[in-house]
DNA sequence: ATATAAAGTTAGGCGAGCCAAAATCAAATA
DNA sequence: TATTTGATTTTGGCTCGCCTAACTTTATAT
């Protein structure tokens, strides 16, 4: 399902590729098509396909068998992704006050559909909930205790 | 890009079809596959597919030219899909006050990603601000003034 | 009742994104 | 340097979900 999403030029899919290569690329200053793989689950020829695509996007520099980089298009579109994948991750740890895993794993298959005002709204709220929680207010203790008492 | 989705069993596109199903239904008792053609903006051959694999669900009772209803299942599906979206809307609209087609247009992007524990705790902080606007703590409030204040 | 129109289905095709198997390249080792 | 090994790419194939075009069925109108 290659879904419409006028505000975003590539697929979830070449999100993902694009996400994780920003990540590989931070710890280790290039990437490899093995890191990919294995970072994403995924078989070696389909990574090759995907750096072609992100390659005639111009948002990696490729050749075969070289290692991988961003372009600056490419790093900003990466940061885009991180960017809603880590606000959504944030909402559901600091305020929904979901663990671990399962926050990771609900914000990788929930970012790609966040749109920008969404995003904007969302770490406008969280905003919020700190400076409140700053002034003593702290709603999330609140839901925390809320949560609690109920069952 | 059909990804796995361990708590559910029906692909996005197919959450689509199930959930306009259920609406279409809602309003005229049954469905027809043109009702199904509009509402999800689709072309009448590709809504057969999709019913041909509804019905090896047991999802839909369907037979050739004859109107489509959903089994007692396919409603379950159908409810669950529908109750994702409707909680995300509503936490867009009613606490980050995003307006009505851009929530909706989200919810739609969103909804087959919610994980059930996500979901549970959503509509848990929207039952807590709920009570504390009761109690005359009215946060949405405040948050929309934070909003207005600054910029 | 029959001709026309509308709705539904089938058949065939396309792109995305995955895979396995085979070929190729590069890096390490003998 | 020659060889082996692991990484990468290519090729071909698969499913999903969409499409168009052609056909069949059902509904409508004369």
């Amino acid at each position: 399902m290659a879904q419409n999403r006028t505000w975003q030029e590539l697929s979830s899919s070449l999100e993902d590729y694009l996400e994780a290569l920003f990540h590989i690329i931070a710890v280790k200053g290039a990437a490899k098509a093995k890191d990919l793989a294995s970072r994403l689950k995924v078989k070696a020829a389909s990574v090759t396909g995907a750096l072609h695509l992100l390659a005639a996007k111009k948002m990696i520099n490729y050749a075969p068998y070289d290692v991988i980089t961003l372009t600056a298009k490419g790093e900003e579109m990466a940061k885009d992704v991180i960017r809603r994948h880590s606000v959504l991750k944030d909402f559901f740890v600091k305020v929904l006050g979901i663990k671990e895993p399962a926050a990771e794993e609900s914000a990788c298959r929930m970012e790609h559909g966040v749109s920008p005002d969404i995003l904007k709204r969302l770490v406008k709220f969280m905003e919020f909930l700190e400076k409140r929680s700053l002034d003593g207010k702290d709603i999330v203790r609140e839901f925390e205790e809320f949560c609690g008492k109920k069952k």
